[in-house]
DNA sequence: AATAAAATTTAGGTTTACCTAAAAATTATA
DNA sequence: TATAATTTTTAGGTAAACCTAAATTTTATT
């Protein structure tokens, strides 16, 4: 079965969508695609045709197990090529998203195929995001926001989520990225700002929007 | 300037077909493209607006030197990726065309800088056709027709050319590939074919068909 | 529960890239 | 050189994926 490039990144958005607020809206939906809510109802009646969506007129929706399969290849194809970018070509994590959603729609399996064994069939992508495998399996590990993880307990970054800002140069800065070891020495209720500590290094201030997009195993 | 995926198509099918017949004609690259002529026709005054192409109603046209440059981006990026394909992901040459036809219109420019570093900036791609480097300069080397070398030289083959067909199992048979140093001992007029003697190897019979799609360096 | 607000869908357009069939221009042939 | 054949263009249509504005349905509020 084929699925347009527009249908793949409309599939893709729900399944984000869904992994966060369980069934989706019209409007989220075209929030999120950058898209008006009418343009949205009609790729949802060509979606329902093709049994993708679970769809009611003025309802909320979600995909179809069929739906879901297609959404976790096209996001094993985006992370794959994230990871071939910044692993093999040299990209840095916060400038590869734009490019792999472009090669995420190269068709061929037998390429993806290769692609995974060639990377060593990676399970996290640079953002710290889990690459599903061939079947479409996730390997989930607890990603704990920096904010809520407990005081003075050494934790390790495992996740990064750039929105689009500039964190990127703050965390250079700070020479934090994924595998980096700190702890939280302290938290200023007052702007949300955390003192951490990283190894061989004198505490420094991260502030809290910072510290919101670092996710951590304890 | 942005150029949509079927422009890039018509800039790099018009590319072609002037590299080989100097002007190209609607019918032609309506027949290169899988289009009927009026769709060209309509293509080409998009083009000519873009200032793509030297065109007047009813007469043959070609690229400009704009649509030049264009068509030896979309080139170069279509080759490099072949030759990523096969020299990394361990495709065989005849599998990839398909592959880079889809992965040649992604838009980035560092992608393809990082790409050519990546796979130390290859002059030529796994069919022996020259990649054009970042200026859109192409190494040209003669490619002499197998059938149309001297008889009882050593040549060493530098490109094949597979039609779509099955040509790439013979040559397999045959163990004959880019870089295969051979003689042509004989020519058959009757039917075309070669008698070949490659190293170590008893002399082969192949057919003018085959001959016919092997180049090589005298 | 009635009404206001918000969300969603429908109706009717647009653009891109195709198409067929008919008309026009060019080229080849008798 | 007139006419036939071929090539190319024009005219008019279609499907995908978008849009705005108006209508409808759902949800929230008084």
């Amino acid at each position: 079965m084929y699925f347009s490039e527009s249908e793949e990144n409309y599939i893709k958005e729900i399944y984000h969508i869904q992994s966060v607020q369980g069934m989706v809206s019209t409007n989220a939906l075209a929030g999120a695609l950058g898209a008006r809510a009418a343009s949205v109802t009609e790729m949802l009646k060509k979606l329902q045709k093709k049994k993708l969506v679970h769809y009611k007129p003025y309802k909320n929706f979600s995909l179809t197990e069929l739906g879901n399969r297609v959404a976790l290849e096209v996001v094993r194809k985006h992370r794959l090529w994230e990871y071939f970018l910044v692993h093999k070509l040299g990209f840095s994590w916060h400038e590869v998203h734009d490019i792999a959603e472009e090669m995420e729609h190269v068709s061929s399996r037998e390429l993806i195929q290769r692609l995974d064994h060639y990377l060593g069939s990676p399970a996290f992508d640079p953002h710290g995001d889990p690459i599903p495998d061939k079947n479409g399996k996730l390997k989930i590990i607890k990603q704990n926001r920096l904010t809520e993880v407990p005081l003075r307990k050494w934790v390790i970054v495992n996740a990064l989520k750039e929105q689009g800002g500039h964190m990127h140069q703050l965390l250079k800065h700070y020479d934090i990225h994924i595998g980096t070891k700190l702890k939280v020495n302290k938290k200023f209720d007052f702007d949300g700002s955390l003192e951490i500590k990283m190894d061989k290094q004198t505490p420094a201030i991260i502030s809290g929007e910072v510290a919101k997009n670092i996710y951590c195993t304890v």
